[in-house]
DNA sequence: CGTTCGATTGAGCTTTCTCAAGCACAGTGG
DNA sequence: CCACTGTGCTTGAGAAAGCTCAATCGAACG
């Protein structure tokens, strides 16, 4: 559940898929990358699959190809809290005591490659250069964890909103079409909810807020035009100024 | 910023105090042991020092040997959210791009190892077996911290404070005495309240009534007796029953 | 053209926050 | 030895942000 540091260009097949995943092109060399390539395997998601549940044995590693997922945690009562999204190029390979932590699941068809476990870690382990990589992506992963722990804990449904979308400008990479910015959400508003620690109606009322404040607008219910990214970074941090 | 398995000896000595660091414990032989002990040097803290800030350069990692830590990031306008607390044994060697992601001060006078951060990373890519002991903490690091987004964003005032609880039972490991589990809390009200995001208030409100349901005791302001640990799990997982 | 499902909007309510006052304990000085 | 003071903790009352429940809207699809 970790992602690279640069954007996998659109439609960039994955190592599996006789390419290589974003997840370790830079860090192996041709040879490795075809060995690698030989463990791997492509699947195909459709909207709204599980790939595992939280609790389920950890048999296998993940790239994602193309499309998105979601991954959660539920409370007995059904209470979810989404700690993240996965865009290609992302790498989903951790996990505790064999274990998954959490269920992932797709929002869109997605396609995904994956690897044994056992013969992912092994490979890895005869790669160093590859395991230095794994071991960065996860501090990463582990920054945003505590940015988006401030987000959960402290800001208002205002900033976590704007948070929101800085984030997805920064992960996703800005689409720009006529000089406009865009984002796109692939999530329902449900999900937003879930990902911010809010109700989908109050996402909703904050969307409302922004758009009636000009820092976004609609274009459609999943694309977003950012109207004013700097005052909305500056919302995201809590600057009221 | 993560913790081995298994907890530190009460009063066991740090690497670079001429023994071995639970987070190399177990990973290391002997005479790696004694090389590393080599690089470190001892760090004495008053209560409420800090060892460094959010953005500081991040040139030495770190090892607890004794006394409490907290770590936390702050909006613009003071709002502060406490990411986690580090006890004896935990390690503190992560950060992005060279930059701590948060600060680190001391609750209690505490005593620290640390190690210069490129002779640190040199010695663990000799070392693969140490290399690999620090992904699988950051990999736990990351699921206690998506175990926290939950807690952040879905659980209510009372569940926050019981899962508190809980957590440390497991973390500090269950101190007995005359049959009674006891758990310390180094740390204020309000640090409580920062990491479980809530107020000061709220803590104190919350604390009175698991006192008034039996659930807890306040041996001391700082000292608290679990009267009813199972109780007490369930509602930091939400089950009203 | 009707149906469906997610999104929006509205009204009232609940939990938690805010602000303020009172309390308890540790340290200090008379 | 005890009053004094400061600091952190607790308690109370009112306010507010966000939640719940319910109604309406609107785009997609058969």
């Amino acid at each position: 559940m970790t992602r690279h540091a640069t954007p996998l260009p659109a439609g960039h097949p994955c190592l599996a898929c006789d390419v290589r995943t974003i997840a370790v092109c830079g860090v192996l060399d041709c040879g490795d990358l075809a060995r690698m390539r030989t463990l791997g395997r492509t699947m195909r998601l459709k909207a709204g699959q599980p790939i595992f549940h939280e609790g389920d044995q950890a048999t296998r590693v993940f790239t994602v190809t193309s499309g998105t997922l979601k991954l959660y945690k539920l409370l007995a009562d059904g209470r979810r809290q989404i700690t993240g999204f996965m865009f290609p190029g992302d790498f989903m390979g951790i996990s505790v005591d064999d274990e998954h932590a959490f269920t992932v699941e797709a929002l869109d068809d997605a396609i995904l490659c994956s690897f044994p476990r056992n013969r992912f870690d092994e490979f890895a382990g005869e790669h160093p250069q590859l395991e230095r990589e794994l071991y960065r992506l996860a501090t990463h992963e582990l920054a945003a964890a505590q940015r988006q722990m401030v987000l959960l804990g402290r800001k208002t449904a205002v900033e976590r909103l704007a948070s929101f979308f800085i984030t997805l400008l920064d992960r996703t990479g800005k689409m720009v079409e006529d000089g406009r910015e865009y984002i796109d959400l692939p999530m329902s508003r449900s999900d937003v909810a879930d990902y911010l620690g809010l109700t989908k109606e109050t996402v909703s009322r904050v969307l409302a807020l922004l758009k009636d404040q000009r820092l976004i607008r609609l274009d459609t219910l999943n694309r977003i035009e950012i109207l004013d990214g700097g005052r909305l970074v500056d919302m995201a941090e809590g600057v009221t100024d």
